[in-house]
RNA sequence: GCGGAUGUAGCUCAGUUGGUUAGAGCGCUGGUUUGUGGCACCGGAGGCCGUGGGUUCGAACCCCAUCAUUCGCCCCA
């Protein structure tokens, strides 16, 4: 018989606890701020019906992009490819009896049947955060600083990141009274805007031109070289200007400054492909010259939760994702040294297993985790393992030590050791485990 | 779905006018007289060179196919 691979399945991970500290120190982060803004955690199925994504993705995008089978019952369903229809058909089922405005959170795993590539995994987890039933810029400003807030409970930096905002109604509005397009025209026209820092810009002219036709395609080339060179809305053409969108972002602007943020600009050209946002979108970019992409985006989607036959209740979201982060952590170099849960390596000398144990249960008694090594190796062998699996401490118990209830604990990181009783080395864990780095939270499991 | 790059030890890689038992560093493992790691020294294990064909007296090396990884395009809920 072949021997079998051990290679993981096409686009996905394995995360061995190495890895796994740095994804719960993610995962802890993006929960640590979202909690402070008084977001509550939920949680949905990992399968729905398929049609729940077809009716709001298109037909394509689903066969194409979802892990999609025919259970047992002749039921078409999928594994999850994201959590804003699930979302959305939570708030509609239960809409009367939901406190409004609802802050919402959930940090989840997803599967999309994709190319992988740098940044983007068959399987992947992001974290997804909703306020619902809430109008106007607030909420927006909220969750734009919020993103805001997360990467900086990172440790990055203003200059690390900038955000793009832009507005849908806005975006009609210049494409039907500005650059006078009807809908077939505007269409492929907001395709092209969202591609625009990809292509050259011959080949943006040269779609331009073919988008406009023969006759139009002067006027409306001098027209777009005009909404490019806008930096801030007072540079936007009159048309636009006045409409009473205008009015919506400059608010949203103007809460974003007093919440102190910087970096937020305002971008004609930043579309968001999707078809359900019905007024602000925005889009948070990382400026390292080696990850020069999207890190996460979102926007005001009010239409959604109306699919599901209730009435619209308005919602604002955005969903930053594992794999972008960890990058962007890495090219920025905002990575911290992550130990293991275990607080102290206990190894057990000469006689001393048998009372090692007890010992050990003291420990756990008093919330401490301990591990005891029990192989009876010696003890250059037993610290090693200790060093290798990164825990802080390690403890000796021998005979002599029994008697006198006082342990040798060595801490790694000072490469001291310290003579101290048992409630000693408990205070001495507890200090430690204060600091930040510890990773002390397990898996996706949501409190 | 399309294009480029790459597959040699657990990891990072070396290895050409095709020539006998395929190498290094790190890691792993045993020891340097068993109550203290990181250093040093001495030993050891571990590879049918991604897989399958072909060319050749002879292939890690050349050719074809296939699979995988990776970067990009399309797409990105």
């Amino acid at each position: 018989m072949a021997r079998l691979s051990t290679e993981p399945y096409k686009g996905t991970r394995d995360w061995y606890p190495n890895e796994m500290r740095l994804r719960s120190y993610i995962f802890r982060t993006w929960r640590k701020v979202v909690k402070s803004y008084g977001y509550e955690a939920y949680d949905a199925p990992l399968l729905e019906p398929l049609e729940v994504y077809a009716a709001k993705s298109g037909q394509e995008l689903v066969n194409d992009q979802t892990y999609a089978f025919t259970d047992r019952g002749d039921r078409q369903v999928a594994i999850r490819p994201e959590l804003t229809p699930s979302v959305s058909r939570m708030i509609a089922a239960k809409q009367q009896e939901i406190a409004m405005p609802a802050r919402w959170y959930n940090i989840g795993q997803f599967m999309r049947y994709e190319r992988p590539q740098r940044g983007r995994e068959r399987e992947f987890w992001q974290l997804n955060c909703d306020i619902f039933g809430a109008e106007g810029a607030l909420p927006e400003a909220e969750i734009i600083g919020m993103g805001a807030e997360i990467l900086k409970a990172f440790g990055a930096r203003d200059e690390m990141f900038t955000i793009k905002i832009n507005n849908r109604r806005l975006i009609n509005s210049m494409m039907a009274h500005y650059l006078e397009l009807d809908g077939v025209q505007a269409q492929l026209m907001i395709k092209l805007f969202d591609k625009k820092n990809k292509i050259a810009p011959e080949a943006f002219r040269d779609q331009a031109i073919e988008i406009f036709g023969q006759d139009g395609a002067a006027k409306g080339l001098q027209k777009i070289a005009q909404l490019l060179a806008a930096r801030t809305m007072a540079d936007l053409p009159e048309v636009i200007r006045d409409s009473e969108v205008v009015k919506e972002v400059q608010e949203l602007f103007t809460y974003l400054e007093r919440a102190g943020i910087k970096n937020a600009m305002f971008d004609i050209t930043l579309m968001r492909g999707l078809d359900y946002y019905t007024g602000t979108v925005f889009e948070f970019f990382d400026t390292h010259p080696e990850n020069n992409r999207s890190l996460f985006g979102g926007g005001r989607y009010d239409g959604l939760v109306g699919l599901f036959g209730a009435e619209p209740v308005s919602a604002v979201g955005f969903a930053p994702g594992l794999s972008m982060t960890e990058l962007f952590l890495q090219v920025h170099d905002l990575v911290p040294k992550l130990g293991s849960t275990t607080d102290i390596y206990m190894i057990a000398i000469g006689d001393g297993l048998r009372g090692a144990m007890k010992v050990a249960e003291q420990f756990r008694a008093e919330g401490v985790n301990v591990e005891l090594d029990f192989t009876g190796r010696k003890i250059d062998k037993q610290l090693k393992t200790a060093i290798k699996k990164q825990v802080d401490h390690v403890m000796f118990v021998g005979e002599e030590e029994l008697k006198s209830e006082v342990y040798p604990l060595k801490n790694f990181e000072t490469g001291t050791e310290q003579k101290l009783s048992l409630e000693r080395i408990v205070s001495a864990i507890r200090d430690h485990r204060a600091k930040p780095t510890r990773d002390d939270e397990e898996f996706t499991v949501d409190v």
